[in-house]
DNA sequence: TCACAATAAGTGACTAAATCACTTATTGAC
DNA sequence: GTCAATAAGTGATTTAGTCACTTATTGTGA
Protein backbone atom coordinates (compact mmCIF):
# COMPACT_ATOMS: atom_id res chain seq x y z
CA UNK A 1 0.00 0.00 0.00
CA UNK A 2 2.66 2.38 0.69
CA UNK A 3 4.54 1.63 -2.50
CA UNK A 4 0.81 2.09 -4.42
CA UNK A 5 0.56 5.42 -2.74
CA UNK A 6 4.18 6.51 -3.81
CA UNK A 7 4.30 7.27 -0.09
CA UNK A 8 8.21 8.37 1.21
CA UNK A 9 9.46 9.49 4.40
CA UNK A 10 7.60 11.57 6.53
CA UNK A 11 4.26 11.00 5.30
CA UNK A 12 1.23 9.88 7.27
CA UNK A 13 -0.23 6.56 7.14
CA UNK A 14 -3.83 6.12 7.74
CA UNK A 15 -4.99 5.17 11.12
CA UNK A 16 -5.07 1.86 12.51
CA UNK A 17 -8.59 1.73 13.14
CA UNK A 18 -8.80 2.45 9.27
CA UNK A 19 -6.24 0.36 8.19
CA UNK A 20 -8.22 -2.83 9.86
CA UNK A 21 -11.19 -1.61 8.63
CA UNK A 22 -9.50 -1.79 4.86
CA UNK A 23 -8.02 -4.76 5.33
CA UNK A 24 -10.78 -6.30 7.46
CA UNK A 25 -9.43 -7.62 10.34
CA UNK A 26 -8.76 -5.98 13.61
CA UNK A 27 -6.12 -3.73 15.16
CA UNK A 28 -4.01 -6.46 17.04
CA UNK A 29 -3.80 -7.67 13.91
CA UNK A 30 -3.22 -4.65 11.91
CA UNK A 31 -0.50 -4.25 14.65
CA UNK A 32 1.40 -7.24 14.24
CA UNK A 33 2.14 -6.29 10.43
CA UNK A 34 2.98 -2.59 11.20
CA UNK A 35 5.21 -4.04 14.29
CA UNK A 36 7.03 -5.77 11.39
CA UNK A 37 7.29 -2.78 9.05
CA UNK A 38 8.48 -1.00 12.63
CA UNK A 39 11.69 -3.51 12.73
CA UNK A 40 12.95 -3.09 9.30
CA UNK A 41 12.79 1.03 9.89
CA UNK A 42 9.98 1.75 7.21
CA UNK A 43 7.88 2.99 8.89
CA UNK A 44 7.44 4.55 12.95
CA UNK A 45 4.97 5.18 15.54
CA UNK A 46 4.14 8.52 17.32
CA UNK A 47 2.20 7.75 20.06
CA UNK A 48 -1.05 9.62 20.05
CA UNK A 49 0.15 11.23 16.62
CA UNK A 50 0.15 8.69 13.83
CA UNK A 51 2.49 6.37 12.07
CA UNK A 52 4.52 7.66 9.26
CA UNK A 53 6.81 6.50 6.71
CA UNK A 54 10.58 6.29 7.87
CA UNK A 55 13.79 5.56 6.22
CA UNK A 56 13.75 2.30 5.74
CA UNK A 57 10.91 2.29 2.58
CA UNK A 58 14.07 2.99 0.28
CA UNK A 59 17.12 0.78 2.42
CA UNK A 60 17.75 -2.71 1.19
CA UNK A 61 20.72 -3.22 3.08
CA UNK A 62 20.48 -2.65 6.95
CA UNK A 63 21.85 -3.48 10.50
CA UNK A 64 20.01 -5.62 12.74
CA UNK A 65 18.19 -3.73 15.64
CA UNK A 66 17.92 -7.01 17.48
CA UNK A 67 21.71 -8.40 18.11
CA UNK A 68 23.42 -6.81 21.29
CA UNK A 69 26.66 -5.19 20.58
CA UNK A 70 28.45 -6.55 23.59
CA UNK A 71 31.86 -8.12 22.53
CA UNK A 72 34.19 -4.84 22.36
CA UNK A 73 36.70 -6.93 20.07
CA UNK A 74 34.27 -6.35 17.09
CA UNK A 75 35.07 -2.07 17.03
CA UNK A 76 38.14 -3.27 15.23
CA UNK A 77 36.75 -5.55 13.39
CA UNK A 78 34.67 -3.20 12.15
CA UNK A 79 37.63 -1.45 11.23
CA UNK A 80 39.07 -3.84 9.46
CA UNK A 81 36.56 -4.80 7.79
CA UNK A 82 36.41 -0.99 6.57
CA UNK A 83 39.97 -0.72 5.52
CA UNK A 84 39.17 -3.79 3.03
CA UNK A 85 35.79 -2.50 1.68
CA UNK A 86 36.29 1.39 1.16
CA UNK A 87 39.49 1.72 -0.62
CA UNK A 88 37.58 0.46 -4.12
CA UNK A 89 35.02 2.33 -2.91
CA UNK A 90 36.86 5.26 -2.90
CA UNK A 91 38.50 4.16 -6.24
CA UNK A 92 35.28 3.67 -7.53
CA UNK A 93 34.24 6.91 -7.08
CA UNK A 94 36.92 8.80 -8.46
CA UNK A 95 36.36 6.44 -11.60
CA UNK A 96 32.68 7.67 -11.89
CA UNK A 97 31.84 10.97 -9.99
CA UNK A 98 30.17 13.25 -11.64
CA UNK A 99 30.04 17.09 -10.94
CA UNK A 100 27.10 17.16 -8.23
CA UNK A 101 28.86 13.89 -6.79
CA UNK A 102 32.02 16.19 -6.11
CA UNK A 103 29.90 19.13 -4.81
CA UNK A 104 28.16 16.52 -2.57
CA UNK A 105 31.54 15.09 -1.40
CA UNK A 106 32.61 18.88 -0.89
CA UNK A 107 30.28 20.03 1.36
CA UNK A 108 30.24 16.81 3.67
CA UNK A 109 33.95 16.96 3.99
CA UNK A 110 32.99 20.48 5.28
CA UNK A 111 30.52 19.41 7.65
CA UNK A 112 32.42 16.59 9.28
CA UNK A 113 34.27 19.61 11.71
CA UNK A 114 30.59 19.16 13.24
CA UNK A 115 29.69 15.52 13.03
CA UNK A 116 26.50 16.00 14.79
CA UNK A 117 24.54 16.17 12.21
CA UNK A 118 26.05 12.55 10.89
CA UNK A 119 23.65 10.67 13.22
CA UNK A 120 20.72 11.99 11.53
CA UNK A 121 21.76 12.94 8.04
CA UNK A 122 23.43 9.75 7.16
CA UNK A 123 24.06 11.39 3.79
CA UNK A 124 25.91 14.20 5.10
CA UNK A 125 28.77 11.24 6.35
CA UNK A 126 32.34 12.01 4.78
CA UNK A 127 32.60 7.95 3.91
CA UNK A 128 28.77 7.30 2.80
CA UNK A 129 29.24 10.95 0.64
CA UNK A 130 32.30 9.43 -0.95
CA UNK A 131 30.60 5.81 -1.58
CA UNK A 132 27.91 7.63 -3.08
CA UNK A 133 30.09 9.05 -5.45
CA UNK A 134 30.43 5.76 -6.97
CA UNK A 135 26.96 6.25 -8.43
CA UNK A 136 25.94 2.76 -7.11
CA UNK A 137 23.15 3.04 -4.69
CA UNK A 138 24.19 -0.15 -3.34
CA UNK A 139 27.68 0.78 -2.44
CA UNK A 140 26.48 3.74 -0.80
CA UNK A 141 24.17 2.01 1.24
CA UNK A 142 26.49 -0.79 2.12
CA UNK A 143 28.97 1.63 3.32
CA UNK A 144 25.87 3.34 5.27
CA UNK A 145 25.00 -0.25 6.86
CA UNK A 146 28.04 -1.01 7.95
CA UNK A 147 28.44 2.78 9.46
CA UNK A 148 25.21 1.86 11.52
CA UNK A 149 27.03 -1.42 13.04
CA UNK A 150 27.85 -0.44 16.42
CA UNK A 151 27.12 3.00 15.81
CA UNK A 152 27.43 3.71 19.40
CA UNK A 153 30.96 3.26 19.42
CA UNK A 154 31.54 4.68 16.11
CA UNK A 155 30.21 7.97 17.68
CA UNK A 156 32.16 7.65 20.82
CA UNK A 157 35.41 6.97 18.68
CA UNK A 158 35.04 9.72 16.47
CA UNK A 159 34.40 12.43 19.95
CA UNK A 160 36.82 11.07 21.83
CA UNK A 161 39.62 9.22 20.00
CA UNK A 162 39.95 10.61 16.49
CA UNK A 163 42.12 14.08 15.60
CA UNK A 164 39.06 16.17 14.14
CA UNK A 165 41.85 18.45 12.11
CA UNK A 166 43.75 15.28 10.80
CA UNK A 167 40.71 13.64 9.76
CA UNK A 168 39.02 16.87 8.12
CA UNK A 169 42.86 17.48 5.96
CA UNK A 170 42.48 13.07 5.52
CA UNK A 171 39.03 13.78 3.86
CA UNK A 172 40.05 17.23 1.79
CA UNK A 173 42.92 14.56 0.32
CA UNK A 174 40.90 12.53 -1.22
CA UNK A 175 38.24 14.87 -2.52
CA UNK A 176 41.30 16.02 -4.40
CA UNK A 177 41.93 12.81 -5.58
CA UNK A 178 38.53 12.03 -6.74
CA UNK A 179 38.54 15.48 -8.08
CA UNK A 180 41.58 14.46 -10.33
CA UNK A 181 39.87 10.95 -11.41
CA UNK A 182 42.13 9.69 -9.66
CA UNK A 183 41.01 5.91 -8.30
CA UNK A 184 44.93 4.69 -7.13
CA UNK A 185 44.95 7.92 -5.19
CA UNK A 186 41.83 8.21 -3.62
CA UNK A 187 41.74 4.30 -2.36
CA UNK A 188 45.58 4.91 -0.78
CA UNK A 189 44.35 7.92 1.05
CA UNK A 190 41.01 5.88 2.01
CA UNK A 191 42.99 2.83 3.35
CA UNK A 192 45.72 5.33 5.05
CA UNK A 193 42.92 7.56 6.68
CA UNK A 194 41.06 4.01 7.92
CA UNK A 195 44.39 2.39 8.81
CA UNK A 196 45.03 5.86 10.95
CA UNK A 197 42.14 5.52 12.94
CA UNK A 198 42.33 1.96 13.23
CA UNK A 199 46.08 2.35 15.20
CA UNK A 200 44.45 5.50 17.66
CA UNK A 201 41.90 3.09 18.41
CA UNK A 202 43.99 0.01 18.73
CA UNK A 203 46.04 1.90 20.76
CA UNK A 204 43.62 2.85 23.33
CA UNK A 205 42.35 -0.74 23.67
CA UNK A 206 45.23 -1.60 25.04
CA UNK A 207 45.75 -4.63 22.58
CA UNK A 208 46.78 -5.31 18.79
CA UNK A 209 44.39 -7.70 17.14
CA UNK A 210 46.54 -9.76 14.61
CA UNK A 211 43.98 -10.65 12.23
CA UNK B 1 15.78 -13.59 27.12
CA UNK B 2 17.18 -15.15 24.38
CA UNK B 3 20.87 -14.14 25.22
CA UNK B 4 20.56 -14.71 28.49
CA UNK B 5 19.34 -18.64 27.69
CA UNK B 6 21.70 -18.68 25.19
CA UNK B 7 19.54 -19.87 22.66
CA UNK B 8 21.19 -20.91 19.16
CA UNK B 9 18.69 -21.47 15.76
CA UNK B 10 16.19 -23.82 15.99
CA UNK B 11 15.92 -23.78 19.58
CA UNK B 12 11.96 -23.00 20.66
CA UNK B 13 10.92 -20.44 22.26
CA UNK B 14 8.03 -20.47 25.52
CA UNK B 15 4.97 -20.17 24.45
CA UNK B 16 3.22 -16.94 23.45
CA UNK B 17 0.65 -17.82 26.89
CA UNK B 18 3.49 -18.39 28.92
CA UNK B 19 5.65 -15.68 27.89
CA UNK B 20 2.68 -13.29 27.65
CA UNK B 21 2.70 -14.79 31.87
CA UNK B 22 6.06 -14.24 32.04
CA UNK B 23 6.21 -10.61 31.22
CA UNK B 24 2.85 -9.41 32.62
CA UNK B 25 1.20 -8.61 29.50
CA UNK B 26 -1.29 -9.84 27.23
CA UNK B 27 -0.79 -12.59 24.11
CA UNK B 28 -1.31 -9.67 21.50
CA UNK B 29 1.14 -7.69 23.15
CA UNK B 30 3.28 -10.38 22.76
CA UNK B 31 2.55 -11.27 19.49
CA UNK B 32 4.09 -7.55 18.85
CA UNK B 33 7.37 -8.17 20.00
CA UNK B 34 7.66 -11.62 18.41
CA UNK B 35 6.45 -10.04 15.23
CA UNK B 36 9.67 -7.22 15.49
CA UNK B 37 11.87 -9.86 15.95
CA UNK B 38 10.39 -11.80 12.99
CA UNK B 39 10.94 -9.37 11.01
CA UNK B 40 14.77 -8.98 11.40
CA UNK B 41 14.79 -13.14 11.05
CA UNK B 42 15.78 -13.21 14.64
CA UNK B 43 12.99 -16.09 14.84
CA UNK B 44 10.10 -18.05 13.03
CA UNK B 45 6.78 -18.97 13.84
CA UNK B 46 5.69 -22.46 13.17
CA UNK B 47 1.86 -22.39 13.13
CA UNK B 48 0.73 -25.35 15.64
CA UNK B 49 3.98 -25.50 16.68
CA UNK B 50 5.59 -23.12 18.40
CA UNK B 51 8.13 -20.64 17.90
CA UNK B 52 11.75 -21.11 16.97
CA UNK B 53 15.10 -19.34 17.16
CA UNK B 54 16.68 -18.42 13.60
CA UNK B 55 19.68 -17.69 11.68
CA UNK B 56 19.21 -13.41 12.59
CA UNK B 57 20.18 -13.85 15.97
CA UNK B 58 23.75 -13.63 15.12
CA UNK B 59 22.93 -11.96 11.74
CA UNK B 60 24.29 -7.90 12.13
CA UNK B 61 23.98 -7.25 8.24
CA UNK B 62 20.20 -8.00 6.76
CA UNK B 63 18.55 -7.72 3.71
CA UNK B 64 15.41 -5.03 4.06
CA UNK B 65 12.37 -8.20 3.51
CA UNK B 66 9.77 -5.07 2.82
CA UNK B 67 11.32 -3.89 0.21
CA UNK B 68 10.16 -4.68 -3.08
CA UNK B 69 12.63 -5.87 -6.43
CA UNK B 70 11.14 -4.38 -8.95
CA UNK B 71 13.47 -2.04 -10.96
CA UNK B 72 15.53 -4.85 -13.25
CA UNK B 73 18.80 -2.36 -13.40
CA UNK B 74 19.34 -3.37 -10.24
CA UNK B 75 20.37 -6.75 -11.28
CA UNK B 76 23.71 -5.10 -12.62
CA UNK B 77 23.43 -2.75 -10.31
CA UNK B 78 24.42 -5.24 -7.76
CA UNK B 79 26.90 -7.17 -9.76
CA UNK B 80 28.98 -3.48 -10.44
CA UNK B 81 28.55 -3.41 -6.58
CA UNK B 82 29.86 -7.17 -5.80
CA UNK B 83 33.04 -6.12 -8.65
CA UNK B 84 34.05 -3.07 -6.00
CA UNK B 85 33.74 -5.07 -3.18
CA UNK B 86 34.55 -8.97 -3.56
CA UNK B 87 38.01 -8.39 -5.07
CA UNK B 88 39.88 -6.86 -1.81
CA UNK B 89 37.62 -9.46 0.13
CA UNK B 90 39.32 -12.35 -1.69
CA UNK B 91 42.59 -10.71 -1.61
CA UNK B 92 42.00 -10.50 2.41
CA UNK B 93 41.33 -13.98 2.22
CA UNK B 94 44.48 -15.22 0.63
CA UNK B 95 46.43 -13.18 3.09
CA UNK B 96 44.38 -14.57 6.47
CA UNK B 97 42.77 -17.34 5.92
CA UNK B 98 43.96 -20.41 8.10
CA UNK B 99 43.90 -24.15 7.08
CA UNK B 100 40.17 -24.67 8.19
CA UNK B 101 39.12 -21.25 6.05
CA UNK B 102 41.18 -23.29 3.07
CA UNK B 103 38.88 -27.02 3.59
CA UNK B 104 35.88 -25.21 3.98
CA UNK B 105 36.43 -22.90 0.76
CA UNK B 106 37.62 -26.20 -1.50
CA UNK B 107 34.55 -28.04 -0.18
CA UNK B 108 31.73 -25.29 -1.06
CA UNK B 109 33.72 -24.83 -4.58
CA UNK B 110 32.85 -28.37 -4.92
CA UNK B 111 29.63 -28.05 -3.90
CA UNK B 112 29.22 -25.51 -6.51
CA UNK B 113 28.10 -27.50 -9.19
CA UNK B 114 24.74 -28.31 -7.04
CA UNK B 115 24.26 -25.34 -6.22
CA UNK B 116 20.85 -26.57 -4.62
CA UNK B 117 21.66 -26.24 -1.20
CA UNK B 118 23.56 -23.03 -1.14
CA UNK B 119 20.17 -21.05 -0.68
CA UNK B 120 19.26 -22.82 2.34
CA UNK B 121 23.21 -23.27 3.84
CA UNK B 122 25.02 -20.07 3.29
CA UNK B 123 28.14 -20.82 4.52
CA UNK B 124 28.35 -23.28 1.68
CA UNK B 125 27.94 -20.60 -0.80
CA UNK B 126 31.46 -20.52 -2.70
CA UNK B 127 32.12 -16.34 -2.20
CA UNK B 128 30.81 -16.58 1.19
CA UNK B 129 33.28 -19.29 2.28
CA UNK B 130 35.43 -17.10 0.54
CA UNK B 131 35.00 -13.57 2.67
CA UNK B 132 34.46 -16.12 5.68
CA UNK B 133 38.32 -17.04 4.62
CA UNK B 134 39.42 -13.20 6.05
CA UNK B 135 38.69 -13.98 9.21
CA UNK B 136 36.85 -11.33 9.20
CA UNK B 137 33.03 -11.92 10.48
CA UNK B 138 31.77 -9.13 9.44
CA UNK B 139 33.58 -9.00 6.06
CA UNK B 140 31.64 -12.51 5.41
CA UNK B 141 28.41 -10.69 6.60
CA UNK B 142 28.34 -7.98 4.01
CA UNK B 143 28.95 -10.01 1.24
CA UNK B 144 26.16 -12.82 2.58
CA UNK B 145 24.08 -9.66 2.83
CA UNK B 146 24.69 -8.87 -0.84
CA UNK B 147 24.03 -12.20 -2.19
CA UNK B 148 20.45 -12.17 -0.48
CA UNK B 149 19.68 -8.83 -2.52
CA UNK B 150 17.32 -9.89 -5.49
CA UNK B 151 17.94 -13.34 -4.03
CA UNK B 152 15.44 -15.13 -6.30
CA UNK B 153 17.13 -12.50 -9.78
CA UNK B 154 20.52 -14.39 -8.86
CA UNK B 155 18.90 -17.65 -8.15
CA UNK B 156 17.63 -17.49 -12.35
CA UNK B 157 20.66 -16.39 -12.98
CA UNK B 158 22.70 -19.23 -11.76
CA UNK B 159 20.46 -21.52 -13.06
CA UNK B 160 19.92 -19.80 -16.53
CA UNK B 161 22.93 -17.56 -17.68
CA UNK B 162 25.89 -19.25 -16.12
CA UNK B 163 28.04 -21.83 -17.12
CA UNK B 164 28.78 -24.12 -14.81
CA UNK B 165 31.73 -25.45 -15.95
CA UNK B 166 33.18 -22.19 -16.61
CA UNK B 167 32.18 -21.17 -13.12
CA UNK B 168 33.34 -24.20 -11.06
CA UNK B 169 37.07 -23.45 -13.11
CA UNK B 170 36.97 -19.98 -11.73
CA UNK B 171 36.24 -21.04 -8.59
CA UNK B 172 39.21 -23.24 -8.32
CA UNK B 173 41.88 -20.63 -9.75
CA UNK B 174 40.18 -18.51 -6.99
CA UNK B 175 40.95 -21.43 -4.20
CA UNK B 176 44.32 -22.10 -5.67
CA UNK B 177 45.47 -18.06 -5.32
CA UNK B 178 44.38 -18.04 -1.59
CA UNK B 179 46.28 -21.83 -0.77
CA UNK B 180 49.29 -20.25 -2.30
CA UNK B 181 48.67 -16.71 -0.61
CA UNK B 182 48.52 -14.80 -3.26
CA UNK B 183 46.42 -11.62 -2.49
CA UNK B 184 46.86 -10.02 -5.97
CA UNK B 185 46.18 -13.03 -8.28
CA UNK B 186 43.17 -13.83 -5.77
CA UNK B 187 41.63 -10.29 -6.30
CA UNK B 188 42.45 -10.19 -10.07
CA UNK B 189 40.84 -13.61 -10.37
CA UNK B 190 37.84 -12.85 -8.37
CA UNK B 191 37.13 -9.62 -10.43
CA UNK B 192 37.40 -11.46 -14.02
CA UNK B 193 34.99 -13.87 -12.44
CA UNK B 194 32.31 -11.38 -11.49
CA UNK B 195 32.93 -8.93 -15.12
CA UNK B 196 32.60 -12.70 -16.94
CA UNK B 197 29.03 -13.31 -15.45
CA UNK B 198 28.30 -9.62 -15.49
CA UNK B 199 29.08 -9.44 -19.17
CA UNK B 200 27.25 -12.64 -19.63
CA UNK B 201 23.88 -10.97 -17.68
CA UNK B 202 24.49 -7.45 -20.01
CA UNK B 203 24.15 -9.50 -22.58
CA UNK B 204 20.99 -11.55 -22.56
CA UNK B 205 19.39 -7.59 -20.88
CA UNK B 206 20.53 -6.15 -23.82
CA UNK B 207 21.70 -3.47 -22.76
CA UNK B 208 24.91 -2.11 -21.37
CA UNK B 209 25.10 0.29 -18.48
CA UNK B 210 28.11 2.36 -18.58
CA UNK B 211 27.58 3.22 -14.80
C1' DT C 1 3.44 -57.29 16.40
C1' DC C 2 2.68 -53.71 13.31
C1' DA C 3 0.37 -50.16 10.59
C1' DC C 4 -2.69 -46.53 10.93
C1' DA C 5 -6.68 -43.84 11.92
C1' DA C 6 -8.84 -41.34 15.81
C1' DT C 7 -7.96 -38.49 19.55
C1' DA C 8 -6.48 -34.88 22.68
C1' DA C 9 -3.42 -31.51 24.16
C1' DG C 10 -0.57 -27.76 22.99
C1' DT C 11 0.48 -24.15 19.93
C1' DG C 12 0.00 -19.93 16.96
C1' DA C 13 -3.70 -16.81 14.55
C1' DC C 14 -7.31 -13.89 15.15
C1' DT C 15 -11.50 -11.64 16.87
C1' DA C 16 -14.39 -8.45 19.59
C1' DA C 17 -15.24 -4.54 22.35
C1' DA C 18 -13.46 -1.85 25.31
C1' DT C 19 -10.21 1.40 28.07
C1' DC C 20 -5.95 4.02 28.85
C1' DA C 21 -2.21 7.28 27.28
C1' DC C 22 -0.64 10.73 24.44
C1' DT C 23 -0.77 14.46 20.87
C1' DT C 24 -2.65 18.24 18.59
C1' DA C 25 -5.69 21.59 16.93
C1' DT C 26 -9.46 24.31 18.56
C1' DT C 27 -11.82 27.11 21.63
C1' DG C 28 -12.65 30.60 24.87
C1' DA C 29 -11.45 33.33 28.83
C1' DC C 30 -8.34 36.70 30.49
C1' DG D 1 -3.09 38.71 21.60
C1' DT D 2 -1.70 35.13 24.97
C1' DC D 3 -2.45 30.98 27.02
C1' DA D 4 -4.90 27.51 29.54
C1' DA D 5 -8.86 24.35 29.00
C1' DT D 6 -11.02 21.34 25.93
C1' DA D 7 -12.16 17.78 22.64
C1' DA D 8 -11.12 14.86 19.02
C1' DG D 9 -7.98 11.75 17.00
C1' DT D 10 -4.28 8.64 17.53
C1' DG D 11 -1.44 4.72 19.25
C1' DA D 12 -1.03 1.22 23.37
C1' DT D 13 -2.99 -2.34 25.82
C1' DT D 14 -6.32 -5.18 27.98
C1' DT D 15 -9.73 -9.02 28.37
C1' DA D 16 -11.79 -13.23 27.15
C1' DG D 17 -12.60 -16.06 24.02
C1' DT D 18 -12.62 -18.84 19.31
C1' DC D 19 -10.44 -20.87 15.29
C1' DA D 20 -6.60 -23.35 12.85
C1' DC D 21 -2.81 -26.23 12.86
C1' DT D 22 0.68 -29.57 14.63
C1' DT D 23 2.16 -33.38 17.13
C1' DA D 24 2.42 -37.09 20.22
C1' DT D 25 -0.53 -40.57 22.11
C1' DT D 26 -3.78 -44.06 22.02
C1' DG D 27 -6.41 -47.76 20.61
C1' DT D 28 -8.12 -50.46 16.92
C1' DG D 29 -7.79 -53.75 13.30
C1' DA D 30 -5.11 -56.68 10.25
Amino acid sequence: MIEAAGLEPGDALASSRELAKRFEVTTPTIREALRRLEATDVIRFRHGSGTYVSGGVNRRLLVNPHVSESRSESVLELLDARIVLEPPVAAAAAAQRTDDDLAALTMSADNALKPQYADERPELHFHVALAGASGNLLLRETVEALLQVRARDQIEIRHRYTDRDRDHADHLRIVEAVRDGDPDAAAALTREHLLAIREALAATLGTEQPR
